[in-house]
DNA sequence: AACATTTTTTTGGACGCCGAAATAAACAAC
DNA sequence: GTTGTTTATTTCGGCGTCCAAAAAAATGTT
């Protein structure tokens, strides 16, 4: 309802919505297109000949493999999916001691990796998009694909994230704040780039392979080193007007509580996150300030296992995470009422431990009413799912840009009369 | 990007993009229409000749008012606008010591008003359907207008309401839960009926009367008797999966805090609604139940001046709400970081009391950056807010209903032959 | 080899928007 | 008053997109 529509719009969006189709589903033939989008055959014909025309997508050549349940008469079908050399991506994670990158083709699929072992925290900030430039210069020599052959590069952090400005405005990853990252990239690289929130970039991860599950409104928790929140409104990513939404591990929980990375006091991270956990475990939390470090999963498994052994610190510990998470997600619910809150990260191995202070919680802090509808379930993620969503979010970018400023384009006229 | 884009649907999105406008600016002519819209002068004719002849608009037969700045050549401009009969809507608000109706023309005038005082709190819950039917009936009844002619009916009420299923969940203004209303209504004046949360009604007439303003993502809350808010996400309003949403007056500030009406301890709303400063200044706070009972004005004025003077339970009371509000404001930041947070209701009579307790609770509670891009500002609002947000919505869903199941609708081919 | 079945393409038509030209309804100037 | 000038609105022809129906393609079945 913002948009005039006219036929432009209808190409657009029936376009948009045969390969959003096909980024949910994978490869697939007319008929199904056609299921899936509600346009007839005819409409399906005509949209798909025009973006393998474009080089988009591609007819795939294989010769009809005659799978499982193939006793159907008729004439067989022909699978079209993204053509996956049309436009690669690269993802990069920022995490406080390196940088994960990947690159991927058209359909998402990984061509390479690379992992960079940095302090970040310390480190020259006005050198850092420098870095990240160097880094994706060195992935694309290794899988020969050239630069221009990229159409975009995603970058996700932990903190807050400016995708407005390509900046990270704050980030437990670096000791300073407004660290221009996009535009250094754009610089040197000549390829669009975006920063965004890590754990925004796992729900992005989790709409795309689930798209009916997460079709609602939905809070995606991700705890673990630190704890973020992804957020969907609507079926979509919410990202705020800045890019910088839902950063749950920095709602405060309790004021004048024990200081967080962030600076303030009382954050849900300082109660939650795996530093905060080890220093309830220590005793004197109230005070002191908070680690900075990597922590080995080493010292967190040890931990568990203390807490579970019924060692007083350890156990308090999980006791006040708990409490914490569960004011924390009461007022979410207050305010958002979410169908769905999923907790995923190796924060969630304790969850036995924490749980009970959990729910205690959450009867404690929001109205019966509001937290009968919403189904909190813990899910297992994989590692990769921040390098895996931002792809998906990319690549999903390079699809909408398509047709961004897409006038009819009168191209293939010639072709008319070959017919 | 959900739905499949066809003719039809460009036919129904330019309707609605022209009513739209119309909803917003008010009557005006073709020429502006396109400004609007940016549909081209033909399609305007085309699409506005079509409305008038469904009679869903009709053009100003006033003869042309030469008004001030009117020293223009050229032929005159054919104002056109709703036709106020098309469809009458009903607003209902229900407060704890009654209801208020008014009655409104298609263009949103009141044509009508009724108020009815009734203490609802303890009456027989499921009578409250019909009295809102009877309500209606006697409305209807003083401005002659038959109910077939009310389009639609809709209801604000303080709290929790589901408007999926027509029902109060929770409200200060009942004893008992889960009122059924839509359907009465229905039943009984066969209108379609639908409930509300009153502030989010307030949020839906601020973006009426001004979507620049509102076109991002904002919160407004409203302080008074209770607390409420209406969240305004990418220019709509927030109403969650169930109708439900927002509820910040409910948002736990505190575990273990004090009383709140809805049963928990420790809500926003027991910090810093009316009877919850009242209950403050009286001494005993934390022990002592929540009131349900109307407040006069003047004790709340009472209460202001005694701040004002100095007296320290009254000046205490302030802080504490300052406090209460500026933690769930920093916490609706760090999750949502709106662009704009309004303040209005009788509550912000007493913001310079406040003011300083909100201020240094927002700098304790979130990141400097997110609190650097939200302004925070003291609207004053109408009391007819409520009513008006109502019959806004009401108003604006009769028009979306118009081209819900719009086929073609092959009418007035017969006009051709004339031309 | 003829028929059945399913997928895909082709063809002709409908609908909605747009640009350009025509028309309408004023005001302005002589 | 008559002739322009200006602005608003309508008319007309054309374009692009989708769709339904029919045709063609490609395979299985009898």
């Amino acid at each position: 309802m913002r948009e005039k529509a006219d036929s432009d719009l209808v190409r657009r969006q029936n376009r948009l919505l045969l390969m959003e189709a096909l980024r949910q589903h994978g490869a697939m033939a007319r008929v199904e297109m056609g299921r899936h989008t509600g346009l007839s055959p005819a409409s399906i014909t005509s949209i798909s000949s025009q973006l393998i025309a474009d080089g988009i997508l591609e007819e795939d050549t294989a010769p009809h493999v005659p799978s499982e349940g193939s006793h159907r008469r008729g004439r067989p079908t022909t699978q079209i999916d993204f053509n996956p050399k049309n436009a690669n991506v690269v993802a990069v994670k920022v995490s406080i001691d390196g940088l994960e990158l990947a690159l991927a083709d058209g359909r998402g699929a990984i061509l390479a990796r690379r992992t960079s072992r940095t302090a970040t925290y310390d480190a020259d900030p006005t050198a850092f998009g420098k870095l990240v430039a160097d880094e994706i210069t060195a992935l694309l020599a290794k899988a020969r694909v050239p630069a221009r052959r990229v159409a975009r590069v995603g970058i996700a952090v932990q903190g807050v994230a400016d995708s407005q400005a390509g900046t990270v405005v704050w980030s437990p990853a670096f000791r300073t704040r407004n660290i221009a990252v996009s535009s250094v990239v754009e610089e040197r690289l000549g390829i669009p780039c975006r920063v965004a929130n890590d754990a925004n970039m796992i729900a992005e991860g989790l709409i795309g392979s689930d798209r009916a599950g997460y079709g609602g409104t939905a809070a995606v928790v991700f705890m673990g080193y630190g704890v973020g929140m992804g957020l969907i409104i609507n079926g979509q990513v919410y990202h705020g007007p800045t890019g910088a939404a839902a950063e749950f591990g920095h709602m405060n929980h309790l004021p004048d509580g024990p200081l967080c990375r962030c600076g303030r006091r009382g954050c849900v991270e300082a109660y939650v996150a795996d530093y905060s956990l080890l220093r309830w475990a220590s005793g004197n939390a109230a005070t002191q300030p908070p680690s900075f470090n990597a922590i080995p999963e080493a010292h967190m498994l040890a931990l568990e296992a203390a807490a579970h052994r019924g060692e007083a610190a350890a156990v308090s510990a999980y006791a006040k995470a708990g409490e914490a998470l569960g004011f924390g997600l009461a007022r979410i619910i207050a305010i958002l009422t979410p169908s769905r809150i999923v907790l995923a990260g190796p924060g969630t191995r304790a969850m036995a431990l924490i749980a009970p202070h959990l729910n205690r919680a959450l009867e404690a802090g929001v109205v019966d009413e509001l937290r009968r509808n919403v189904a909190i379930e813990v899910v297992p993620i994989d590692t990769d799912m921040i390098i895996k969503g931002t792809i998906d979010r990319a690549l999903r970018h390079v699809d909408r840009e398509i047709f961004a400023h897409g006038p009819p384009l009168k191209r293939g006229r010639e072709l008319e009369n070959i017919a």
